[in-house]
Formats: C-alpha cells, structure tokens, sequence
RNA sequence: CGGGGUGUGGCCUAGCUGGCUUAGGGCGUCUGGUUUGGGACCAGAAGAUCCUGGGUUCAAAUCCCAGCACCCCGACCA
C-alpha cells in the first residue's frame, strides 16, 4: 500500500489528556481517531492490525473444533427479562424501540441469544457438545470508558458458548478452551497470567481471566511466589492463621473506651494486637437489608466475596445514620447485641482467634474478651477476607499483588441460563435435561492495544509480526536526479509481487526525518531505505524495528533476507 | 451515579482581576521556492458559532445561572 494514498495521517502532537502509551501511539500512528467517549474509528492500518488479531483469534477457535456463527446486534428485551438480566448486568443496557416499539438491547454479551437460537431446534444428546461463536461489535454503557482501546463502550468481541449434555463433558471444554486461549495469546506476543475470578453478572460459579501484566490494567490479581496459584483480588483465598486460640476463654467485660473511631485507635487504646480486635462494617444490600461483615482485624472486608456468600446483587455501606438507627454507633459496632435485624456475616478468621475485643454498640464504650459462638452467633460464616499482598496462599507460598489487563475469559455457567430460558435437549434415556454451558470471550480492541502497551519504546510501536499492519516499512528519499524513486517503486513492485505486505512511504516533499519517524510510530517489523547511499552498492538498507543495527543487503538479495530472517 | 476539574481554528495553548482583541502564538493544512539519512528552511495564505442557552453591564472569551460535552478519582468489565 502506498503512503501517499492512505486515509489517515500520522502526528506530532495530541491531545492533552492521553496518557497510556498505547493510546498516545494509536492515535498519534494513526491507528484510530475517537468518535464520542468511548467509541472509536478504525483507521487503515488500525482495521489491518484488528483484523490479524481476529484471524489469529478464529484459526485457533475454529483448530479447537468451535463453530463460527453471527447472532444480530439488536437482542429482544424480552429474552434478556426471561433471565432477569435487565436489571442486574454491570454495564448500562442499552435499549431501542422499533417502529412497532418492540425494545431491543444492543448486545453486550450474548448468551441469551445463543440460548434462545439452541432451543429453536429439537436437539438431542447425539448432537452435543457444541460451542459456537461469534465476533461481533458489542455496546456496554460502560460509567467510564478510559485508557484509549482498554475500556470502551463499543468494541469487536469474540464470544464463544458451549453446550454440553453433563458437567463432565463441559469440564473438558473448559480444559480445551483454556489452551486454545494459552495458543492465541502465545501468536499475539501475550504472556498471560491464568486467574481465578469471580463470574459477576455473568453468572455461574467459578471462571478464569487470562491477564496481561501490565501497570497500565485495572484487574488486581494475586499469584503465589511459587506460581501455583493466580487470583483475582476478588476471590484469592490465603492461609489464615491460628493465633490464640490456647488462651482460655476470659469473661465479656464492658469498659470504657475514650478512643476514635479507627481500627488504629483501639489498638493504641487497649494496648492489644490488631489481630485481636474484632473489625465490623455494616452494609446495606439491594433489599435494604442490613448487613454486618465481621472479620479479623488485621484482614479487609472483600465486598465480592461478601455479596457471594450474601446472594446480595448490591452492597453499599450503611451510613452514620443508618447505624445510629440500629442503636449502634460510628466505630463502635459490635456483633454482641446488635439489632436482630441485622444479619451477621462472620469471616472464618474469627476462629483463629480467643478473647477478641471491639465496640459495644455504645459511643466510648467497648467489649474486651469477644468469643464467637459463645457471645454472638453469626447468621452466615465463611470467607469473606480480601488477600494482601505479603500473605500466605494456602500452599504456603508467599502472595504478590500484581496488576493486569484481562484480555479474555472463560466462564462455567452451568445450568444458570437454561434453567431459566427452559433449554433442553434430550438424552440418552429420553428425559428432557438443561444443557450444561460454558462461555468464553476475548475483547480484540483490547488485545490490540494491550500488544501496543507491551511492544513500544518512546519512539512508537513495534508490533510483533504476527499481528503487525504490514511486514514491510519500505521508504525512498533522496532527490530525483539520485534514482532513488524509482529504485523504490521498482522494489515495491517486486516485494508485492513476491506476496510481501508492504508500506511503501512514496510521499516525495516530505524529509527523510519525517519518513524515519513515522517508520518507528507505525512500527512494521522491518524497515527499508532505498537511498543515493544504498544505491551505490546496489543494495537496500535492512532494519528491523525491535534491533538497533540496520544491514545493507543486495537488492536481489532482499527477500531471500526477510523470509530467512524472519 | 457520587466527588473534583476543563471547555478558545484539526492539535497544544495565551488572554479569563470585563474595554488595550480586528481573539495572539506554536504545530498542522494550502500556495510558491529551497531542501531529502532523523519530524529542515524562507515567503505568503486560508482556517474560530471563544461548548450551548439565558442573565448582569454602556461593554462579556472574561462575571452569574442552567444545560451539554469531555477529562480525572471511585463502584463495573473483554
């Protein structure tokens, strides 16, 4: 393709507030333009890169034995009401109304779809399993779209669903899928990370993210220092430990506590490990239920964690008020006594633990030697502990937080959704049976602009040859009389007629700086210079964008070169 | 949605204690010329509802109100 011809430009200054360098490059390449916040054109070489990604990405679903396949962007609001999805997605819907006022969602994620086109046929257990996919634009009225490509509203998503007559045979999808995605992200030039998580409104019980590491992402994740174990924040588990608990019970006792209201405060004021005291905070769920989390006091309520055990779609905390208004009080909150309304959600930790201490529901008033079961008894118990940095994982091995862009992900689903769109295919013994399903989605906008965060240096990208725009950056300077110009379109027209994906810089009034600099911000693999230097020797200056060293090669010799050296 | 901030040619911005603005500069764009190994130089030109609407005033880019858009911090995700 020739650079004089090609719509789009690249730039030397942008706006002010870009900040990633993968966003600052896309846009100054000329890789993308934005439309509103959020939204993106895909310039030539932009769409280029995209698509590389989406062949890498359907070679290797389609190796794995999954099925193309396109639903329609607009989703009949009514199949998203059927799984009560209206209201609970994490992302706004957004909703459209025909000429008859049919609503319509566009579509952020499709499983009901996938769901609903299942169930239109009469399918039996000969015809499982089955996974089918699609790439399409998804719409997620995202609160903050940030980052450039890595949190949009709209953007290409592959999204793949699996059907399966049991949980074993989903089981071995769920393994199969899992290393296809390992295969993708291997061709993209991703190191992923492979984290538990938690499965949010998607549903189900349990799902992994494939992450990126990468100061640039928003997924917190924790991975033992043996590599054994990855999780996101959200559901890491840790060793906790015992601490006390061959102290004999002591007996409650109420003493006054003129202290603030920081966990700080009482160890200062008792004189007593942080550990011991008991760490109380009060939320609200959707219900308007309250909700009072316990825990050690040397661990974090992990509100995630907390809203699982709970079934809560939403937890937010309860305000000053709200607990005067149970007869507690700010700072004071304590699981002894507290209202019977309240329900008490106690984390495990607190069986590692004698004779602990906190509030007493009163101002200045606190409880010294709190034993559970004995002086409070939770309603729930469980984990609900967010794991720190520094802990131990259950294997022993020392936790490390570590940031990440979450590229895709694979989900179990289980019977979540065909139980309740009533999807059912006959098995074996003739019994109508929900299909066991599994989903699994890899963002591309996001993959292409996580490779940019990871393949720049400060001159631009340098895109790995698997997915770059072009193999290729061919550029002439000189002065006509040199003979560069039409050495290099003599050369173009070779290496397009030997199948190479070339860029050719042809732009005669721009200064070889210009073309140099562009060369390093679009960041093609290879780089040639047809120059009255080169020219000499007959030959083409060689440089690949990732090696300082440029080489002068033979010009018949240049494709033999490339294609050897690559 | 809560908190904070910003809106001036395509981009970066000056002006913002009201009048000196016919809104200034740099980048980019266009024309002519000189240049061609790291965003070159000279000369000229075009390009602006100063976010929108209302108000205060003799006078508003500048002050006030409302709306909109965008950005940053939080809750959410591919």
């Amino acid at each position: 393709m020739r650079q004089s011809k090609i719509f789009s430009k690249t730039t030397k200054t942008m706006p002010a507030d870009i900040k990633l360098a993968s966003h600052k490059f896309l846009y100054k390449a000329g890789f993308i333009r934005e439309s509103a916040a959020g939204r993106y054109y895909f310039l030539p070489i932009g769409i280029r890169v995209r698509e590389k990604i989406a062949k890498i990405v359907e070679e290797e679903m389609n190796r794995a034995g999954a099925i193309k396949i396109i639903t329609p962007v607009l989703h009949p609001l009514d199949l998203w009401k059927e799984t009560n999805r209206t209201q609970s997605v994490g992302f706004e819907l957004m909703i459209v109304k025909d000429r008859n006022n049919s609503e319509f969602a566009l579509g952020g994620t499709a499983e009901e779809m996938m769901v609903d086109l299942v169930r239109k046929f009469s399918l039996s257990y000969r015809d499982l399993p089955f996974n089918i996919y699609q790439f399409s634009q998804k719409f997620r009225d995202e609160m903050r779209a940030r980052g450039g490509l890595l949190r949009v509203r709209e953007f290409m998503m592959k999204d793949a669903y699996s059907f399966h007559a049991d949980e074993d045979d989903f089981k071995k999808e769920y393994q199969n899928m899992w290393e296809a995605y390992k295969n993708i992200f291997n061709r993209l030039g991703l190191a992923t990370v492979v984290v538990e998580a938690d499965n949010g409104y998607i549903g189900g019980e349990y799902c992994h993210e494939f992450v990126v590491e990468s100061d640039a992402g928003e997924s917190r994740f924790l991975i033992s220092a043996d590599g054994a174990y990855a999780a996101h924040e959200d559901v890491a588990q840790f060793e906790k430990k015992c601490m006390n608990l061959e102290e004999k019970l002591t007996d409650l006792k109420e003493v006054d506590a003129q202290r603030g209201n920081t966990m700080e405060d009482g160890v200062d004021f008792h004189q007593l490990p942080l550990w011991q005291q008991i760490k109380d905070v009060l939320f609200v769920n959707e219900k308007g239920e309250f909700i009072l989390a316990i825990i050690r006091g040397d661990f974090d309520v992990n509100k995630t964690k907390l809203k699982n055990l709970t079934k809560s779609v939403d937890l937010r905390h309860a305000t000053d008020e709200e607990i005067r208004g149970l007869g507690s009080e700010p700072g004071f909150i304590s699981p002894v006594g507290i209202d019977k309304k309240v329900i008490v959600v106690a984390d495990d930790s607190l069986r590692t633990i004698k004779n602990a201490y906190g509030g007493a529901n009163k101002k200045n008033k606190d409880l010294l030697n709190i034993n559970i079961d004995r002086d409070y008894q939770p309603n729930l118990e469980g984990d609900i502990a967010m794991a720190q940095d520094g802990f131990l994982s259950e294997g022993g091995s020392r936790l490390q937080e570590s940031k990440g862009i979450e590229v895709g992900n694979i989900f179990q689903l289980g019977y979540h959704y065909s139980s309740k769109m009533n999807a059912k295919f006959t098995d074996a013994d003739g019994k109508e049976k929900f299909y066991y399903m599994g989903c699994y989605g890899i963002g591309i906008d996001r993959t292409l602009a996580t490779i940019a965060e990871k393949y720049h240096d400060d001159k631009g990208i340098i895109w790995p040859e698997s997915v770059a725009p072009f193999k290729i950056h061919l550029i002439g300077i000189g002065n006509q009389e040199s003979g560069a110009w039409d050495k290099a379109e003599e050369l173009y027209k070779i290496l397009e007629q030997a199948g190479m994906e070339v860029l050719f810089d042809d732009r005669r009034d721009i200064t070889a700086g210009e073309k140099f600099a562009d060369a390093d911000l679009i960041g093609c693999p290879y780089r040639l210079v047809v120059s009255e230097k080169t020219l000499a020797k007959n030959s083409v200056e060689v440089k690949k964008r990732n090696e300082d060293k440029a080489e002068l090669v033979e010009i018949g010799e240049v494709i033999k070169y490339i294609t050897h050296s690559t």
